[in-house]
DNA sequence: CGATTCCCGAGTAAAACACTCAGGTTTCAC
DNA sequence: GTGAAACCTGAGTGTTTTACTCGGGAATCG
């Protein structure tokens, strides 16, 4: 029972957002560096997030992404399943047919609801407000001065 | 999020033991007929669970395995451990290292030991009393009448 | 114009999965 | 004491999934 990175990545980087795209969108670019995943998987994994309405985008230069709700509004469960991280732990193999299904068919899926019910319960507001995020983000900020000379010079 | 077809078929199995073998063992022939599941599979999965102590064996003919406790002293979270289903959502990948962990790395770890915890509420005894479980396995039994001819005709 | 950014389809190396196979050892029943 | 039944073991293997990369295109800002 794990998560695939695509799922982990996704929350990151909605976490990411949820932080920094207060007013203005941010560029994939950024979310990248501080978050240290592959830019051109995190376009992969933008498209899935916008098609499922989680993000809006801006295109061209100074464009980039923000979230297309409101940070309590969006769950865990949300951006799992809009980036394919399907939660459902249930058989659909040979030895469990419609004819003979298998014994602990039941079991599967009254699970998977109740996961599934646990993480659409945790919403990003919530997550992005724990103490450690909230430290490990400022931290990530710090050693991003450098990058904003923009912002000092102004 | 899913669980490998181990994980589930080391459930399934452990359930056929705990309904089958309060006294005698059962052989795996009898398992994987029953629970529609590969022989030599079993076998290699029986490896793990005897390892992880959770079932005794008896070799030679007419031998066959049953559970090393009673039934609700083994967990769903205990089988999917022996079975090699370790329920760890976090991450471990080299965008996640100690000098730079990532943003969610508490929530992954977290939301990991919530599942077990859960996981680790549910006895075997327990879900095999349950309503389905029982009225598909007294199916199975019946279907099966034909295949111990011994009993009858002694 | 040209840099920046989002957008898109396709490709691919490596890992994990879901088994199978070929043999070996122990025990029961006759 | 022989044969069948069952457990035991290590290794192998085809398929699928994962975790990306790549090459190019289209919009937008300065």
């Amino acid at each position: 029972m794990k998560l695939t990175t695509k799922g982990r990545y996704a929350v990151t980087a909605m976490m990411d957002l949820a932080l920094h795209a207060k007013l203005d969108c941010v560029s994939l670019v950024d979310v990248a560096e501080r978050q240290n995943i592959s830019l051109a998987y995190l376009e992969q994994l933008f498209r899935s997030l916008k098609k499922a309405g989680l993000v809006n985008s801006v295109r061209g230069a100074k464009g980039g992404y923000m979230l297309a709700k409101s940070d309590n509004e969006i769950s865990l469960a949300d951006i799992l399943v809009a980036s394919d991280e399907h939660i459902n732990l249930a058989c659909g193999g040979s030895n469990c047919s419609d004819h003979t299904p298998c014994l602990t068919h039941g079991l599967w899926t009254q699970l998977s609801h109740q996961f599934y019910d646990f993480l659409d319960s945790k919403s990003l507001n919530e997550l992005v407000k724990s103490r450690d995020v909230q430290t490990m983000a400022t931290m990530q900020d710090v050693t991003q001065i450098g990058n904003i000379p923009v912002q000092i010079s102004k």
